[in-house]
DNA sequence: TTGGATGCAAAATGTTTGCACCCGA
DNA sequence: TCGGGTGCAAACATTTTGCATCCAA
């Protein structure tokens, strides 16, 4: 199935961008260090930056800002969350911004909310 | 005002760091590069790192990504936009996902919207 | 006056590029 | 087979750090 995603594209597939494919697909949101590790360190910067570039280029993955900047595969199901500043965690939220654009004309391709805050353990603290 | 503002957040008020406030302030959305420039290339990159980061510390700025890292002032009146990724241009979209956070328990501190698509006029190019 | 802020220089990290070799279609 | 992909090394860019000096409170 893979191979035909990337057929569709018109890209060619190799061993590695497959690995790099999968690993984001796995793990939801990874860095660049995470995808560096998770190949063993066997697979050179380079590689791996082009390979991310590629699929930027052709939305197959998402780039997001946090404390890092995260890959993300870029699919119609999804979800959207708010983050702690002070305990790291993240909860879900029942929004998308996507349902309410109308009549902006665009064709969405991709999209990403940030939002940080402080939970409700973490401000009794 | 300036002043109060940052006596409130028991910040120090330095030229370099007013300096950098009004600029970020004044141009809604710079990159490193910009404040750079905005300051004649008169400012060390260290100290600027350090004042973006004192910045973001105390939710006097925010950090969003586009092609580049952006900066802007963290303000209650605020806009959100959409991006086409052919042209570059950017269109107001009228919703903000603070309003739709309903019994999440959360202080909200920053938060930021990224949407990419293909405006109507390069869709039909 | 004094502690924290800045500038400078250097180190550490992160990213890009050119080129020879490799491998998937 | 062959053109694009990868690995390697080097260049380049970005960010961080230590320390002497400076300046706002």
């Amino acid at each position: 199935m893979i191979k035909e995603y990337f057929k569709e594209k018109n890209i060619k597939l190799t061993k590695q961008r497959e690995l790099i494919f999968n690993i984001i697909d796995e793990n939801e949101e990874v860095t660049f260090k995470d995808i560096k590790e998770k190949c063993n360190n066997e697979m050179d910067n380079s590689t791996i930056y082009r390979i991310i570039e590629l699929f930027l280029k052709n939305n197959i993955i998402n780039k997001t800002l946090n404390e890092d900047i995260y890959y993300s595969i870029n699919k119609n199901e999804h979800k959207h969350y708010i983050y702690c500043v002070k305990c790291h965690k993240k909860d879900l939220i029942n929004i998308c911004p996507i349902d309410y654009l109308n009549n902006t004309g665009y064709k969405v391709l991709s999209h990403q909310i940030q939002i940080n805050g402080i939970c409700n353990e973490c401000q009794k603290k």
